[in-house]
DNA sequence: CAACAAATTTCGGTATACCATTTTTTAAAT
DNA sequence: ATTTAAAAAATGGTATACCGAAATTTGTTG
């Protein structure tokens, strides 16, 4: 591949150290010291930076260092807003246009993730996740809601991730993608968005809990510094 | 004010250019010349074209010079239907969460722009309707919803204006708008919508038009230069 | 030892320089 | 005169250099 651009490859890579926890919130990602690292210059890094910002993993300070985002209940709540109405919409723009081979694509992600859930693990489990929701996106055949719907899954990514680590009852979540691939075959808008609403409104309960105990976890973090002479 | 960074002062002019038909579609944006026009480095203005850019309004080739985007029917409409949604949206969760302080800005915008509506020039009308959108969304106090509301309704921008400029029938918007604003004050979620609809319906049809009639003019300009020897 | 001030370092913002690719111009050949 | 090839210019991508503001360290004083 690579004809993706060099600042784009370091998004990238900022990324997925933010995710795997390399980075965790409110680390200082300062572009010197990054740019030298990966062995580029300021420039590409700089704007990798900015990329990322964008998506709501960096927080971007005037004449400070960025620093990784620090993700905050309020502000995650208001993203997973978003996201349903989002993917509401998708799903709603999708039944009226989506090809039947989106609606296969979509149905092999299903078949994939029921045939092997007992045997991944969080991780695989996240990306696939992640590729059917972006799956029912694309089939809406609207490009610019496809984008959003990108931004927004990311922008979420770690909150998603950490909350895909602790869910116990992962059936219940091939089910509920099950009834929505049931309802987009049938063309039913309205089955469409029950379903949507139905997964999206668990998900949102799983982030809550994992966003509201790393909150408490980093308090106690902070007290405990602030408590030790 | 001036807490505007420099690169964003850049990209306001970039739009303001574009707006203003200074640039107009297929034009090059050159970092190079336009940095030299504005007495700015490279650097800074690299980073005003990639704001634009992101908006919708500048398209990014690789390795060639950015050009004013092209509109394209399709690509409008697809912006349309999420503004709608966007828009929709942020009617709901404004009739939850509005302050009365909220509402009554939005209705002290809808009457300026009653008590002025005789004497206004497109330009006028053209910001007072962008800032009563975005004090919608503002009001849904989700700070990402209003964040992306903004990114659309400015990539929507020329379209939006040259529509309004075509409009002939004022007093249809102020009615719309105050029908809005009065389903808002009622907290009731299910007339907001229908309010927004028709209204934001009216706005597709009129930019389907304005960005039809574009695209046949740029049409004759080339077949023209096609026909001279 | 604490507190404040000065000097130093760090860092983002901006400007400039260099490189590789692409475009345009120029010139030669058929 | 048209096509083609070579050279020159233009242009975006990247690296580096410089500057001023912010943070940190150091040193001095009460």
């Amino acid at each position: 591949m690579s004809d993706q651009t060099l600042p784009e490859k370091l998004a990238n890579q900022l990324r997925r150290d933010i995710l795997r926890g390399n980075l965790t919130p409110g680390d200082s990602v300062k572009e010197r010291a990054k740019a030298d690292d990966l062995g580029v210059s300021r420039t590409p890094m700089r704007e990798a930076i900015r990329i990322v910002a964008r998506e709501g993993l960096i927080t971007l300070r005037p004449s400070r260092s960025p620093i990784v985002a620090i993700p905050d209940i309020k502000a995650v709540n208001d993203d997973v807003e978003v996201l349903i109405s989002i993917e509401k919409l998708s799903g709603k723009l999708a039944c009226e246009r989506a090809t039947n081979t989106d609606i296969d694509e979509i149905a092999a992600i299903t078949q994939h993730m029921s045939d092997h859930f007992s045997t991944m693990d969080a991780v695989d489990m996240f990306e696939i996740d992640m590729s059917f929701h972006s799956a029912i996106a694309k089939a809406s055949h609207n490009v610019p809601l496809a984008e959003i719907h990108t931004r927004f899954l990311a922008r979420l990514w770690r909150a998603r991730f950490l909350a895909a680590v602790k869910r116990r009852n992962r059936s219940n979540m091939i089910a509920e993608h099950t009834s929505i691939l049931i309802a987009l075959r049938n063309r039913e808008p309205l089955a469409v968005d029950i379903a949507i609403e139905k997964h999206l409104h668990q998900l949102s309960v799983d982030i809550s809990s994992v966003i509201g105990q790393e909150h408490q976890n980093l308090k106690a973090k902070t007290d405990q510094y602030v408590n030790r002479s």
